[in-house]
DNA sequence: ATGACGGATCTAATCCGA
């Protein structure tokens, strides 16, 4: 059968690990990559998961911020935590997913959200965000060598039907200039096929993080879509369906993103 | 258009997210 993988940031792993469990149990995927785990790797809640049937786990974290996790329920090997900006921040775990006889190599990536002024001069975020950007262009064609999969929050919204208004985001950081056209660099680097624009039309509206500081996030709708699933062309081209969980942004105690679920059959 | 929020941390006020 189709092999599921999912990816979302749940912002912080332990105080929502019974969602987690819950989301696990009604959507089945293979494979689920977290970000913003924000806890240290000795305190993550592996019993949970392994209890919940997920018992193959990788994680790359660190005490407080940012810190990825690949939860599996296929065996997991040849794991990988490679370093961004010369820093030891968490933000990238790989494996190679076992599935029967192939092995599809998962990339979970949590990418510098940039701080507020998109100007790398006066905001040292946003050149940190610039340069990880700049690494990972130049990682993508040897991670693309083979069957794989890049997901995570790269904290960019590549399309104007990515944002609730184009222009009134273009200055804002996720959605300047600079920086999609940075992604789309990355992108054409690997090359990797942005799977969820593959199969939901670009002129669609698709959102995956909606901020916590609005009264009602639903009913004035300025989302973004932040989160991403990307393949290989070969990968790509097996893919039959995606799903943004929207609803999940509305469940008790709710991450700001909500889940992306991409089939592979 | 920042923000009326929310999470983590040396539990109180501060940093961070995007």
């Amino acid at each position: 059968m189709g092999l599921k993988i999912a990816t979302w940031n749940i912002n912080s792993v332990r105080l929502r690990a019974e969602l987690v469990c819950q989301f696990l149990a009604d959507y089945q995927p293979d494979v689920l990559c977290l970000q913003e785990t924000k806890c240290a790797n000795d305190h993550f809640p592996y019993s949970i998961f392994r209890d919940a049937g997920y018992g193959h786990i990788e994680v790359h974290g660190q005490k407080a911020y940012h810190g990825v996790a690949t939860l599996s329920r296929l065996p997991l090997k040849k794991p990988q935590r490679k370093q961004f900006c010369g820093k030891e921040d968490a933000r990238h775990v790989a494996v190679d997913v076992i599935d029967g006889k192939r092995a599809v190599r998962v990339h979970n990536f949590y990418v510098p959200a940039g701080g507020d002024v998109p100007d790398p001069q006066e905001n040292e975020k946003f050149a940190h965000k610039l340069q990880f950007l700049d690494e990972l262009e130049a990682f993508g064609p040897e991670a693309a060598r083979i069957d794989a999969v890049l997901v995570g929050d790269l904290n960019i919204a590549p399309l104007a039907t990515d944002v609730w208004s184009h222009k009134q985001l273009l200055k804002i950081v996720s959605h300047t200039p600079v920086e999609t056209e940075a992604l789309a660099r990355v992108q054409a680097a690997g090359p990797w096929v942005d799977v969820v624009r593959a199969i939901i039309l670009p002129e669609e509206k698709v959102y995956s993080w909606w901020s916590y500081r609005s009264r009602d996030w639903s009913a004035s709708d300025r989302g973004r879509r932040l989160d991403h699933v990307w393949a290989t062309s070969r990968l790509a081209e097996m893919a039959t369906a995606v799903e943004v969980l929207r609803p999940a942004r509305g469940w008790e105690k709710p991450s700001d993103h909500v889940p992306i679920i991409a089939t592979f059959d």
